[in-house]
This record gives C-alpha cells, sequence and structure tokens, in this order.
DNA sequence: GTCTATACGCTGATAGAC
DNA sequence: GTCTATCAGCGTATAGAC
C-alpha cells in the first residue's frame, strides 16, 4: 500500500515534468491528490524539500547503480553495456522523476545543490574512466573520451522523453538496440 | 549598434538560461539592462512576446538552414555533415537562446507553441530521411533510423551546455571530432 | 488530518508625471 | 523614454476550528 506521502511525491513528479518546477503551484499538486493545499503540509515540510528528495532518490539511485557495476569484475565493455541497460531500465520505471535529472535541477538551493552537482559529476567522471579502460585494454579505438561520455550520457539523458512518446517498444529491444547504436561505432574495427 | 530592443532580449535569454523562464521576473531582466522593470514596457508588449520572438527566431533559423542544405545537391552523407556544422555554429554564437529550445519551449502558449512545435518536428523529419538516404544509397549501414536520429540530436542538443563549459576548444576542431563521433560508427565498414 | 481563512511578498503590467 | 506609484492576482505557507 502506498503512503499518501508517496502519492504526493509521485503526482509532484508527474506535474514538475510537465509544467516545470517554477510554474508549478502547491494547489496544481493539491489538485492532482486531491485534497486542498494546506493539507499537504501535514505530509511534507515544503514545495523544495519535495522537490529535492525527488531529484537526490533519482541521484542516489544512479550513484549506488554505478558503484554496484564498476566494483564487479567485468570487462569495462560489458561495464558499459551494463550502465545503459541501467539507464534504460531507469528511464522505463521513474519517466517522470528521471526528466528533473536533465530539465530542472537549476533549482536546487543551498545543500541540495551542492550535494546533487557532485553526485553528478562524480557519476561522470567514473562513466568516463570505464571508456578510458575501454580504449586502453583495445576494446575501442582511441576516441576522444569526453566527447564521447559526452554524446554517450546526451543520448541516455533523452530516453525517458523519447520512450514516453513510443511506450510500446520493448524495453528489452530497446536496450538492444541502444548497446548497439552507442557503443558499436567506438569498437575497433 | 545595438538597439534597446535587441539588448533586453540578450539580457533576458541569458537570465532564462540561468534561472529559467518562469524563475526570471522583468525586474530581475531590468535590473541586468539598467532600468526600471516599468521602461521595459516601452520596447516590449509582454515577458511571453520576449520568450517566444526569442524561440521562434532559432527555430527559423535552424529551419532555413536545413532548407538550405536539403535542397542542395550534395550526398546525404555530406549534408548530414553539413547539419552538424550547422548545430556547432549555432551553438558557439546564440548558446543562450539556443539552450531555451531544448529546456524552456514548454512554457510556450497558444499560437507560438503551436508554430513551434511544427517547426521541431518538421526539421525532425527531415533530419530523419536523410538518414534514410544515407542507408538506402549505401553510406550507413541499416540501422534504426528513428534511434540514429535521436542519438545524434541528443547529443547535438547538448552542445551548448559542453561548449560553455569547455570554450577554450576550437570550434572547428570541435566540428570536427562530432561529425567523426556522430556518424563513423554508422558507416558501412 | 482535513478543512477554511488568511497573511503577506512577489508577479506582470499600467497610469501618469517629467 | 524613463521614472515612481500602484494595482490585482497568485505564490507559499501558517493558524486554528472541526
Amino acid at each position: 500500500m502506498k503512503s499518501k506521502r508517496e502519492n504526493i511525491k509521485e503526482c509532484a513528479a508527474r506535474l514538475f515534468r510537465q509544467k516545470g518546477y517554477k510554474a508549478t503551484s502547491m494547489r496544481d499538486i493539491a489538485q492532482e491528490v486531491g485534497v486542498e493545499a494546506a493539507s499537504l503540509y501535514n505530509h511534507i515540510k515544503s514545495k523544495h524539500e519535495l522537490f529535492q528528495e525527488l531529484l537526490l532518490q533519482m541521484a542516489n539511485l544512479f550513484t549506488k547503480g554505478m558503484n554496484e557495476i564498476n566494483d564487479s569484475s567485468y570487462t569495462p565493455l560489458i561495464k558499459l553495456e551494463k550502465l545503459i541497460s541501467m539507464h534504460v531500465k531507469f528511464a522505463v520505471e521513474y519517466t517522470d522523476s528521471i526528466s528533473l535529472i536533465t530539465h530542472e535541477w537549476v533549482h536546487l538551493e543551498g545543500n541540495s545543490l551542492e550535494e546533487f552537482t557532485e553526485l553528478r559529476d562524480s557519476y561522470e567522471k567514473k562513466f568516463e574512466d570505464i571508456i578510458k579502460d575501454c580504449i586502453d585494454q583495445g576494446f575501442f579505438s582511441p576516441v576522444n573520451t569526453e566527447i564521447a561520455l559526452f554524446s554517450i550520457l546526451s543520448t541516455l539523458r533523452w530516453l525517458y522523453s523519447w520512450y514516453s512518446k513510443k511506450n510500446d517498444i520493448n524495453p528489452v529491444e530497446l536496450e538492444k538496440e541502444f548497446i548497439h547504436c552507442l557503443l558499436d561505432g567506438l569498437k575497433k574495427k
């Protein structure tokens, strides 16, 4: 059974995604939940708390997934495949919250902004290191790792929007296509 | 000499990018320009007019560029290279306004929203058709054109943010790297 | 826990003096 | 064209009855 608080968070995520954080009012959220705005404050402290919780939860999920994959004994190439698979999985499972990571994080304030950007930067660094390993170990031809990272991450970040347009697509199929499309171009011939 | 109106638009674009459209107030813009908020209304009709002008201007630039390239007699592969080159050029030249295209267009209203999405959809369709031509004429191996389009466009859409982080990079070099990175993976071996 | 009532700051925009 | 003064409306959030 979903708690009232969980329900509020889901409604908020949906609206934040559709209209943006700043353009979504507490009255909007209340209407979506089916109560008056004042009642929301029995379950949450503020609008911003709601927002930062959504964002940091996602950032922590990605960090946890990255650490598990990175600490494994897979080859770096397999690690990249696992990472892509994780992004596809999250895009399907958390379509709304995940959109906030790409678009709305600028509205974070204070500690939560700092925490978020640290998690993100550290994630990106680990991702790039794995690409470097792929080159060092002869899986990839030598490319500009920064551009390769940037290109892969950009595509993965837009996955959620693309998936919501075409949700007739089988996630397993999607994953296969993406691994092929993002990695095969980098491989040594 | 820059008109006052042009100056207001530039200041607004910078702030819309940094804080988002909804979070930027007319008083913010006025401060950046160096006047009182009321004075802005001698040059513009409303905040939204300012916003939609910035967005539609960029959308029309892209459409114009696409049409010129598409109507040329280049091979589809060269057309793609020209398109990437155009994206790099615009990302360098219009860094602020271009960010609005990716992030802030949801705040468009009425006719301007309709006009914008039509321009964007038509742009994407033409882009995909060129990719299809590349496959048909044997430049690319047969791939899922939708995913290829999506992957290329996602990367190009993030160019501006990446470029603002690393503006020590030579745009000409950048262009070469991107053409290599985005197209070589698709080519027939 | 939910409601109604309300505080009060900030918003986009206008009126009218200079 | 720019300013000061001002408006009506909406924003988040709280107080207190039930």
